[in-house]
DNA sequence: TCTCATGAAACTTCATATGTTGCATGACTG
DNA sequence: CAGTCATGCAACATATGAAGTTTCATGAGA
Protein backbone atom coordinates (compact mmCIF):
# COMPACT_ATOMS: atom_id res chain seq x y z
CA UNK A 1 0.00 0.00 0.00
CA UNK A 2 1.53 3.31 -0.96
CA UNK A 3 2.38 5.22 2.40
CA UNK A 4 1.51 8.44 3.02
CA UNK A 5 4.14 10.93 2.89
CA UNK A 6 2.70 14.06 4.12
CA UNK A 7 4.07 13.90 7.61
CA UNK A 8 7.50 13.28 6.53
CA UNK A 9 7.21 16.09 3.43
CA UNK A 10 5.97 19.15 5.77
CA UNK A 11 8.76 18.24 8.41
CA UNK A 12 11.36 18.70 5.75
CA UNK A 13 9.28 22.26 4.35
CA UNK A 14 8.92 23.67 8.10
CA UNK A 15 12.87 22.71 8.78
CA UNK A 16 13.71 24.57 5.63
CA UNK A 17 12.15 27.52 6.06
CA UNK A 18 13.37 27.74 9.51
CA UNK A 19 16.95 28.21 7.74
CA UNK A 20 15.80 30.63 5.76
CA UNK A 21 15.36 34.30 6.76
CA UNK A 22 12.15 35.87 4.52
CA UNK A 23 8.99 34.51 3.43
CA UNK A 24 9.03 30.87 1.20
CA UNK A 25 7.23 30.71 -1.57
CA UNK A 26 5.25 27.49 -2.30
CA UNK A 27 7.06 27.74 -5.57
CA UNK A 28 10.38 27.01 -4.19
CA UNK A 29 9.42 24.84 -1.46
CA UNK A 30 8.07 22.84 -4.21
CA UNK A 31 11.54 22.45 -6.16
CA UNK A 32 13.14 21.95 -2.72
CA UNK A 33 11.24 18.97 -2.15
CA UNK A 34 10.62 18.12 -6.40
CA UNK A 35 6.60 18.53 -5.89
CA UNK A 36 3.84 20.52 -6.95
CA UNK A 37 3.46 23.76 -5.22
CA UNK A 38 -0.48 23.04 -4.51
CA UNK A 39 1.08 19.96 -2.79
CA UNK A 40 2.73 22.13 -0.59
CA UNK A 41 -0.18 24.63 0.34
CA UNK A 42 -2.09 21.64 0.82
CA UNK A 43 -0.10 20.29 3.33
CA UNK A 44 0.61 23.64 4.54
CA UNK A 45 -3.28 24.58 5.24
CA UNK A 46 -3.52 22.60 8.19
CA UNK A 47 -0.62 23.98 9.85
CA UNK A 48 -1.94 27.72 8.96
CA UNK A 49 -5.28 26.88 10.32
CA UNK A 50 -3.32 26.02 13.69
CA UNK A 51 -1.44 29.19 13.32
CA UNK A 52 2.06 27.28 13.11
CA UNK A 53 3.17 29.24 9.82
CA UNK A 54 1.59 32.11 8.35
CA UNK A 55 0.47 32.81 4.62
CA UNK A 56 1.00 35.99 2.96
CA UNK A 57 -0.03 36.85 -0.49
CA UNK A 58 1.95 39.39 -3.60
CA UNK A 59 5.20 40.62 -3.84
CA UNK A 60 7.69 39.36 -1.15
CA UNK A 61 4.83 37.14 -0.34
CA UNK A 62 4.97 33.12 0.74
CA UNK A 63 5.06 31.24 4.50
CA UNK A 64 6.76 32.22 7.49
CA UNK A 65 7.05 30.33 10.82
CA UNK A 66 4.88 31.34 12.98
CA UNK A 67 5.13 29.47 16.39
CA UNK A 68 8.44 28.47 18.77
CA UNK A 69 9.80 25.57 17.42
CA UNK A 70 10.75 24.39 20.66
CA UNK A 71 6.57 24.49 21.42
CA UNK A 72 5.73 22.21 18.96
CA UNK A 73 6.19 18.53 18.86
CA UNK A 74 5.46 16.47 15.74
CA UNK A 75 2.37 14.96 17.48
CA UNK A 76 1.29 18.44 17.04
CA UNK A 77 1.94 18.54 13.35
CA UNK A 78 0.27 14.78 12.89
CA UNK A 79 -2.76 16.37 14.69
CA UNK A 80 -2.60 19.43 12.01
CA UNK A 81 -2.67 17.55 9.20
CA UNK A 82 -6.09 15.79 9.79
CA UNK A 83 -4.46 12.79 12.17
CA UNK A 84 -3.84 10.56 9.29
CA UNK A 85 -4.31 6.60 10.25
CA UNK A 86 -0.92 5.45 11.47
CA UNK A 87 -1.39 1.89 10.59
CA UNK A 88 -2.13 0.37 7.51
CA UNK A 89 -3.96 -2.48 8.69
CA UNK A 90 -7.18 -3.00 10.73
CA UNK A 91 -10.10 -4.68 11.26
CA UNK A 92 -11.95 -6.44 8.49
CA UNK A 93 -15.54 -5.64 10.79
CA UNK A 94 -15.56 -2.91 13.09
CA UNK A 95 -18.26 -4.17 15.29
CA UNK A 96 -19.13 -7.88 14.20
CA UNK A 97 -21.66 -9.87 15.57
CA UNK A 98 -19.38 -13.09 15.01
CA UNK A 99 -18.05 -14.32 18.88
CA UNK A 100 -14.30 -15.13 16.70
CA UNK A 101 -14.23 -12.44 14.51
CA UNK A 102 -15.14 -10.20 17.87
CA UNK A 103 -12.14 -12.62 19.82
CA UNK A 104 -9.49 -11.50 16.47
CA UNK A 105 -10.47 -8.06 16.57
CA UNK A 106 -10.08 -8.14 21.05
CA UNK A 107 -6.20 -9.65 20.51
CA UNK A 108 -5.75 -7.30 17.24
CA UNK A 109 -6.71 -3.72 18.17
CA UNK A 110 -4.67 -4.73 21.62
CA UNK A 111 -1.94 -4.78 19.49
CA UNK A 112 -2.60 -1.72 17.11
CA UNK A 113 -3.83 0.42 19.93
CA UNK A 114 -0.30 -0.34 21.50
CA UNK A 115 0.97 0.87 18.63
CA UNK A 116 -0.73 3.81 17.65
CA UNK A 117 -0.12 4.73 21.29
CA UNK A 118 3.46 4.35 21.38
CA UNK A 119 4.15 5.93 17.58
CA UNK A 120 1.74 9.36 19.51
CA UNK A 121 3.69 9.37 22.27
CA UNK A 122 7.13 9.24 20.61
CA UNK A 123 5.83 12.36 17.68
CA UNK A 124 5.09 14.12 21.24
CA UNK A 125 8.64 13.54 22.65
CA UNK A 126 10.11 15.10 19.07
CA UNK A 127 9.78 18.88 19.06
CA UNK A 128 10.49 20.54 15.62
CA UNK A 129 13.67 22.77 17.61
CA UNK A 130 15.35 18.93 18.59
CA UNK A 131 14.83 18.16 14.77
CA UNK A 132 16.38 21.37 13.25
CA UNK A 133 19.07 20.91 16.11
CA UNK A 134 19.80 17.32 14.79
CA UNK A 135 19.84 19.04 11.36
CA UNK A 136 22.69 21.72 12.17
CA UNK A 137 24.48 18.60 14.01
CA UNK A 138 24.70 16.82 10.94
CA UNK A 139 25.32 19.86 8.72
CA UNK A 140 28.44 20.86 11.24
CA UNK A 141 30.00 16.66 10.80
CA UNK A 142 30.02 17.39 7.16
CA UNK A 143 31.04 21.08 6.90
CA UNK A 144 28.58 22.08 4.05
CA UNK A 145 26.22 25.18 3.83
CA UNK A 146 23.71 26.04 5.73
CA UNK A 147 21.62 26.98 2.49
CA UNK A 148 18.55 25.49 1.26
CA UNK A 149 19.66 24.85 -2.21
CA UNK A 150 22.95 23.09 -1.33
CA UNK A 151 21.15 20.40 -0.49
CA UNK A 152 19.04 20.01 -3.44
CA UNK A 153 19.48 19.66 -7.10
CA UNK A 154 17.46 22.84 -7.83
CA UNK B 1 -5.91 4.93 3.71
CA UNK B 2 -7.96 1.99 3.34
CA UNK B 3 -6.72 -0.09 5.89
CA UNK B 4 -5.41 -4.11 5.10
CA UNK B 5 -7.72 -6.01 6.52
CA UNK B 6 -6.18 -9.37 5.51
CA UNK B 7 -4.96 -10.48 8.63
CA UNK B 8 -7.97 -10.23 10.32
CA UNK B 9 -10.13 -11.71 7.32
CA UNK B 10 -7.05 -14.75 7.55
CA UNK B 11 -7.62 -15.71 11.16
CA UNK B 12 -11.17 -15.57 11.08
CA UNK B 13 -11.66 -18.15 8.59
CA UNK B 14 -8.92 -19.90 10.37
CA UNK B 15 -10.55 -19.93 13.62
CA UNK B 16 -14.03 -20.82 12.14
CA UNK B 17 -12.29 -24.06 10.63
CA UNK B 18 -10.62 -24.83 13.55
CA UNK B 19 -14.25 -25.09 14.92
CA UNK B 20 -14.93 -27.62 12.12
CA UNK B 21 -14.62 -31.09 11.88
CA UNK B 22 -14.29 -31.83 8.03
CA UNK B 23 -12.85 -29.57 5.20
CA UNK B 24 -14.30 -25.71 4.37
CA UNK B 25 -14.84 -24.65 1.17
CA UNK B 26 -13.74 -21.55 0.36
CA UNK B 27 -17.66 -20.64 -0.92
CA UNK B 28 -18.78 -21.69 2.81
CA UNK B 29 -16.32 -19.49 4.03
CA UNK B 30 -16.83 -16.84 1.27
CA UNK B 31 -20.64 -16.69 2.73
CA UNK B 32 -19.79 -16.67 6.53
CA UNK B 33 -16.90 -14.24 5.70
CA UNK B 34 -19.30 -11.73 3.72
CA UNK B 35 -16.85 -12.24 0.64
CA UNK B 36 -16.11 -14.03 -2.58
CA UNK B 37 -14.66 -17.45 -2.84
CA UNK B 38 -11.35 -16.45 -4.78
CA UNK B 39 -10.73 -13.98 -1.97
CA UNK B 40 -10.59 -16.58 0.45
CA UNK B 41 -8.44 -18.90 -1.68
CA UNK B 42 -6.41 -15.52 -2.37
CA UNK B 43 -5.74 -15.22 1.19
CA UNK B 44 -5.15 -18.73 2.17
CA UNK B 45 -2.44 -19.40 -0.66
CA UNK B 46 0.49 -18.51 1.38
CA UNK B 47 -0.45 -20.48 4.87
CA UNK B 48 -0.75 -23.20 2.60
CA UNK B 49 2.71 -22.96 1.10
CA UNK B 50 3.83 -22.95 4.04
CA UNK B 51 2.16 -26.28 5.86
CA UNK B 52 -0.47 -24.37 8.04
CA UNK B 53 -3.27 -25.43 6.12
CA UNK B 54 -4.03 -27.82 3.42
CA UNK B 55 -6.33 -27.92 0.39
CA UNK B 56 -8.02 -30.60 -1.22
CA UNK B 57 -10.12 -30.92 -4.60
CA UNK B 58 -13.46 -32.29 -5.85
CA UNK B 59 -15.87 -33.93 -3.86
CA UNK B 60 -15.79 -33.64 0.09
CA UNK B 61 -12.99 -31.08 -0.44
CA UNK B 62 -12.25 -28.03 1.02
CA UNK B 63 -9.61 -26.25 3.45
CA UNK B 64 -8.01 -27.86 6.38
CA UNK B 65 -5.87 -27.31 9.32
CA UNK B 66 -2.49 -28.62 9.01
CA UNK B 67 -0.73 -27.48 12.02
CA UNK B 68 -0.94 -26.90 15.97
CA UNK B 69 -2.43 -24.18 16.45
CA UNK B 70 -0.45 -23.43 19.98
CA UNK B 71 2.83 -22.91 17.57
CA UNK B 72 1.80 -21.02 15.40
CA UNK B 73 1.49 -17.31 16.36
CA UNK B 74 -0.29 -14.50 14.25
CA UNK B 75 3.41 -13.14 13.09
CA UNK B 76 3.82 -16.23 11.39
CA UNK B 77 0.37 -16.00 9.77
CA UNK B 78 1.51 -12.13 9.41
CA UNK B 79 4.79 -13.44 7.17
CA UNK B 80 2.26 -16.10 5.86
CA UNK B 81 0.55 -13.48 3.95
CA UNK B 82 3.49 -12.00 2.70
CA UNK B 83 4.26 -9.89 5.50
CA UNK B 84 2.42 -6.77 4.43
CA UNK B 85 3.28 -3.06 5.16
CA UNK B 86 2.23 -2.45 8.99
CA UNK B 87 2.75 1.22 9.01
CA UNK B 88 0.33 4.04 6.89
CA UNK B 89 2.95 6.29 6.81
CA UNK B 90 6.66 6.67 5.00
CA UNK B 91 9.63 8.73 4.25
CA UNK B 92 9.00 10.35 1.52
CA UNK B 93 12.37 9.84 -0.24
CA UNK B 94 14.02 6.77 1.93
CA UNK B 95 17.61 7.85 0.94
CA UNK B 96 17.79 11.69 0.61
CA UNK B 97 20.56 13.99 -0.18
CA UNK B 98 19.40 16.57 1.74
CA UNK B 99 20.69 16.88 5.27
CA UNK B 100 16.87 18.54 6.37
CA UNK B 101 15.36 15.44 5.05
CA UNK B 102 18.03 13.05 6.58
CA UNK B 103 17.47 14.37 9.85
CA UNK B 104 13.90 14.01 9.37
CA UNK B 105 13.70 10.49 8.31
CA UNK B 106 15.96 9.79 11.47
CA UNK B 107 13.87 10.63 13.49
CA UNK B 108 9.89 9.68 11.83
CA UNK B 109 12.55 6.37 11.18
CA UNK B 110 13.38 5.38 14.99
CA UNK B 111 9.69 6.27 16.17
CA UNK B 112 8.58 3.74 12.74
CA UNK B 113 10.90 1.04 13.78
CA UNK B 114 9.69 1.09 17.30
CA UNK B 115 6.26 0.54 16.31
CA UNK B 116 6.76 -2.01 14.08
CA UNK B 117 9.11 -4.02 16.47
CA UNK B 118 6.55 -3.53 19.01
CA UNK B 119 3.69 -5.04 16.45
CA UNK B 120 5.51 -8.02 15.59
CA UNK B 121 6.52 -9.00 18.74
CA UNK B 122 3.00 -8.62 19.97
CA UNK B 123 1.94 -10.94 16.85
CA UNK B 124 4.47 -13.19 17.85
CA UNK B 125 3.21 -13.44 21.57
CA UNK B 126 -0.21 -14.64 20.10
CA UNK B 127 -0.86 -17.95 19.31
CA UNK B 128 -3.53 -19.09 17.24
CA UNK B 129 -4.45 -21.65 20.36
CA UNK B 130 -4.71 -18.81 22.20
CA UNK B 131 -7.08 -16.90 19.84
CA UNK B 132 -9.87 -20.16 19.75
CA UNK B 133 -9.21 -20.21 23.62
CA UNK B 134 -10.60 -16.47 23.83
CA UNK B 135 -13.51 -17.55 21.40
CA UNK B 136 -14.30 -20.13 23.53
CA UNK B 137 -14.39 -18.25 26.63
CA UNK B 138 -16.78 -15.83 24.76
CA UNK B 139 -19.08 -18.78 23.84
CA UNK B 140 -19.42 -19.85 27.16
CA UNK B 141 -20.10 -16.19 28.86
CA UNK B 142 -22.41 -15.61 25.75
CA UNK B 143 -24.23 -19.68 26.14
CA UNK B 144 -24.26 -19.99 22.15
CA UNK B 145 -23.69 -22.92 20.00
CA UNK B 146 -20.32 -23.50 18.87
CA UNK B 147 -21.34 -23.75 14.96
CA UNK B 148 -19.93 -21.49 12.41
CA UNK B 149 -23.45 -20.75 11.00
CA UNK B 150 -24.93 -19.21 14.23
CA UNK B 151 -22.31 -16.67 14.30
CA UNK B 152 -23.24 -15.29 10.67
CA UNK B 153 -26.73 -14.15 8.67
CA UNK B 154 -26.13 -17.20 6.19
C1' DT C 1 -2.60 48.57 -13.70
C1' DC C 2 0.57 44.79 -13.73
C1' DT C 3 2.79 41.15 -11.45
C1' DC C 4 3.31 37.87 -7.87
C1' DA C 5 1.64 34.97 -4.55
C1' DT C 6 -1.88 32.20 -2.12
C1' DG C 7 -6.80 29.86 -2.06
C1' DA C 8 -9.84 26.75 -3.83
C1' DA C 9 -11.98 23.57 -6.94
C1' DA C 10 -11.79 20.08 -10.43
C1' DC C 11 -9.39 16.82 -12.70
C1' DT C 12 -5.83 13.16 -13.66
C1' DT C 13 -2.58 9.68 -12.20
C1' DC C 14 -1.06 5.87 -9.52
C1' DA C 15 -0.89 2.06 -6.21
C1' DT C 16 -3.23 -1.46 -3.90
C1' DA C 17 -6.83 -4.09 -1.50
C1' DT C 18 -10.89 -6.08 -2.83
C1' DG C 19 -14.46 -8.09 -5.88
C1' DT C 20 -15.66 -10.74 -10.04
C1' DT C 21 -15.59 -13.81 -14.08
C1' DG C 22 -13.89 -17.54 -16.81
C1' DC C 23 -11.42 -21.56 -17.63
C1' DA C 24 -8.19 -25.38 -16.59
C1' DT C 25 -7.20 -29.12 -13.40
C1' DG C 26 -7.92 -32.77 -10.42
C1' DA C 27 -10.87 -35.77 -7.33
C1' DC C 28 -14.81 -38.18 -6.11
C1' DT C 29 -19.48 -40.24 -7.54
C1' DG C 30 -22.65 -42.84 -10.07
C1' DC D 1 -16.43 -42.97 -18.52
C1' DA D 2 -19.29 -38.89 -17.76
C1' DG D 3 -20.81 -35.55 -14.43
C1' DT D 4 -20.18 -32.78 -10.50
C1' DC D 5 -17.58 -30.42 -7.13
C1' DA D 6 -13.76 -28.06 -5.62
C1' DT D 7 -9.33 -25.63 -6.00
C1' DG D 8 -5.68 -22.92 -9.03
C1' DC D 9 -4.82 -19.32 -11.80
C1' DA D 10 -5.15 -15.42 -14.78
C1' DA D 11 -7.46 -11.38 -16.23
C1' DC D 12 -10.31 -7.74 -15.43
C1' DA D 13 -13.33 -4.43 -12.71
C1' DT D 14 -14.07 -1.51 -8.60
C1' DA D 15 -13.00 1.53 -4.81
C1' DT D 16 -10.19 4.37 -2.03
C1' DG D 17 -6.90 7.84 -1.09
C1' DA D 18 -2.34 10.15 -1.74
C1' DA D 19 -0.07 12.76 -5.01
C1' DG D 20 0.30 15.58 -9.13
C1' DT D 21 -1.78 19.02 -12.34
C1' DT D 22 -4.58 22.71 -14.33
C1' DT D 23 -7.36 26.66 -13.98
C1' DC D 24 -9.35 30.63 -12.17
C1' DA D 25 -10.32 33.86 -8.35
C1' DT D 26 -8.40 36.89 -4.84
C1' DG D 27 -5.52 40.00 -2.62
C1' DA D 28 -1.00 42.48 -1.87
C1' DG D 29 2.66 45.22 -3.44
C1' DA D 30 5.38 47.64 -7.14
Amino acid sequence: MRRDSRLSGVLHVLLHMAEQPGPSTSEALARAMDTNPVVIRRIMAGLRDRGYVRSEKGHGGGWTIACDLAAVTLRDIHDALGRPELLAMGHRTDAPGCLVEQAVNAALGEAFDEAEALLLRRFGEISLAALSADFHARLAERGGSPTLESNHAA
